[in-house]
DNA sequence: TTGAAAGCGCTAACAC
DNA sequence: GTGTTAGCGCTTTCAA
């Protein structure tokens, strides 16, 4: 039952047009809908098409096609698997679907190597174009590829040392509402909990966490920003201890969604779930289920995936302007956890 | 500030040869490393190379390059952005990445027009070989292109009218088993909520809930077996009119991953989540935060998509075996929503 | 309406 | 070591 045996090699359209008894024009012509072709001989080819079973090799037809384009964009993510990440390439495939464009998609896993090793490898299949959730702080070296005519997007995060279009949430409104929300419902000592340092969206949401609470006047108190976690799991360990020491605080702001479910699994394990308030970054489907149902700050991530998709076409389409820097707004829903208030201890 | 005037086009490898006065072949042994090259005549090509900012083509190199390989596969899912989709993606990159192959994907939203529209798509972009969840019932277009040497398999649904390596879990014992464990916990009333009837895991999971009631002796009762809902919020409704009506089950098995939040949402609703046992089929992150926690049968995604690429690759290897049918179990996970006993009406 | 020839950017085969 | 020639499968140009 095993077939597979390389069979006979496929077909090329030199093969159709000596079946068909036409030229290889002609063939192309066919394949292509130009017109112009004898509906008689038309259908000597199609017959040949089908007896064959050819298949037209795009690859080879974009070679020499003017404008050289090949129908294909490559999309640079930072974990396929992450709901956010899954969420923004869907709405980048629906808008590239309509147009015949198909999408390689990778992960970086914040890793800087991996997003030139991906990037190059897209561009040397010749992607039409490029969006980018960047890893690493330097992406100059796309600036050349950028300037022989490859539009490039940045997505979530903008690109450090070029310019180009972007498009990104409102990280540090975010933040700064997540963390206003808790002060508003009587928080004082309020934790942030975030993902590594160095990621911009996770600076942007601390920057606006430290706004909220210099403009209410309460002091920062740096014990109590964790960072560094990248899984659930991570979080863990550093927020039992800072919930078992001494000044624990009262409310928490989780600045990302894996490192909100660490938090939530943590407040349970010492079963602080109905004291201490919590704000989350990032949505979480089962948000609504949870006991106490999850407060968030949520991005338009169907927006930010499409809004990227078409500034790309755009540009593809001929756009000469300058490069457009899009913000998406963020949303706070309360739903219990962050209005928890503060006990007194 | 903007630029992307169409900049100077694309350095060619024969530019290159120019500036740095080699010949074609020089650049082409410096650039794929190849070696028996004057180590000075190298470094004049590398400057060229860096001044010029060349990138080869690769899709121009496929074309004569023995094999005929484009180090690049096509992968159709159902909803890209489903968890069990994206986890079966990830998995696949984890296998291709180190290969140097990329992967195109795409979501076929159980549209059979969809899966030949994208299929097209790959081959005519000549990927290396495909993997497929199937959303038709049809799959014998595929036969030519597997003739010619494309290898295909089927990830968690089989194929319908030709042959080809499969990985699938054991979705029917899953089914089986959820079905059971109910039953040893006391219940006789047990509806099933699927999705889709027409797709394979669900009918197979449909067809283990039959056989454990048959092997228990338990009648089955149409009435209670609701399917067609493709998300959380389409199951809704239909639930709602079952557990308000006289007969109502005591328990529910699931089959599905949105369908079960769908399911729980209702329970909520009706504040019958600690009276009604429910088992989820699909993994669900929060599962352990939910209360109660979720009794889930859950596959093994990422074995699935692992040992889906592996078998892509040792066919590409040249693997002339017949084709293998592998089967990856599923796993009950008892964590308080199925082990809830029947309520006495 | 049709076809022959050239060439897209590269690698293979075979010189030198 | 290095270069020359042919040719991958297709589209383009231009002539018939």
């Amino acid at each position: 039952m095993s077939d597979l045996g390389q069979g006979r090699a496929r077909a090329t359209m030199k093969e159709v047009a000596d079946l068909a008894g036409a030229s290889l024009k002609t063939v192309s012509r066919v394949v292509n809908g130009e017109g112009n072709v004898n509906p008689e001989l038309a259908n000597k080819v199609m017959d040949a098409v089908t007896t064959l079973g050819y298949r037209p090799n795009l690859q080879a037809g974009f070679l020499r096609r003017s404008g050289g384009k090949t129908q294909t964009i490559g999309l640079l993510l930072e974990n396929i698997s992450n709901p956010f990440s899954a969420a923004l390439h869907r709405a980048i495939e629906d808008v590239s679907t309509p147009r015949g464009v198909i999408v390689f998609a990778g992960s970086l896993d914040e890793d800087v190597e991996r997003e030139r090793a991906l990037t190059d490898a897209f561009i040397s299949r010749r992607v039409d174009g490029l969006i980018i959730v960047p890893a690493g702080n330097d992406q100059s070296y796309l600036a050349s590829e950028q300037a022989a005519g490859t539009p490039i997007v940045f997505l979530d995060r903008p690109p450090y040392l070029m310019e180009a279009d972007t498009v990104v949430a409102t990280n540090e409104e975010g933040g700064f509402d997540a963390t206003l929300h808790l002060i508003r419902h009587g928080h004082r000592r309020i934790a942030y909990v975030g993902d590594y340092e160095s990621i911009y969206t996770g600076a942007q949401r601390l920057a606006g966490y430290r706004r909220a609470l210099r403009q209410e006047g309460i002091a920062v108190d740096e014990s109590i920003i964790l960072q560094g976690f990248h899984s659930p799991h991570q979080a863990h360990a550093s927020l039992i201890h800072m919930m078992r020491g001494e000044n624990r605080p009262t409310a928490i702001f989780a600045s990302q969604n894996l490192v909100t479910l660490g938090t939530i699994r943590a407040l349970r394990e010492l079963n602080l779930q109905h004291q201490i308030a919590l704000v989350g970054f990032d949505d979480i489907p089962e948000a609504d289920l949870l006991d106490p149902a999850l407060t968030l700050v949520t991005q338009d991530v169907a927006t930010m995936g499409e809004r990227a998709a078409q500034l790309l076409f755009e540009r593809l389409d001929g756009r000469l302007e300058p490069f457009k820097h899009l913000v998406i707004p963020t949303t706070l829903t309360p739903r219990g956890s962050g209005e928890i208030a503060p006990i007194e201890d």
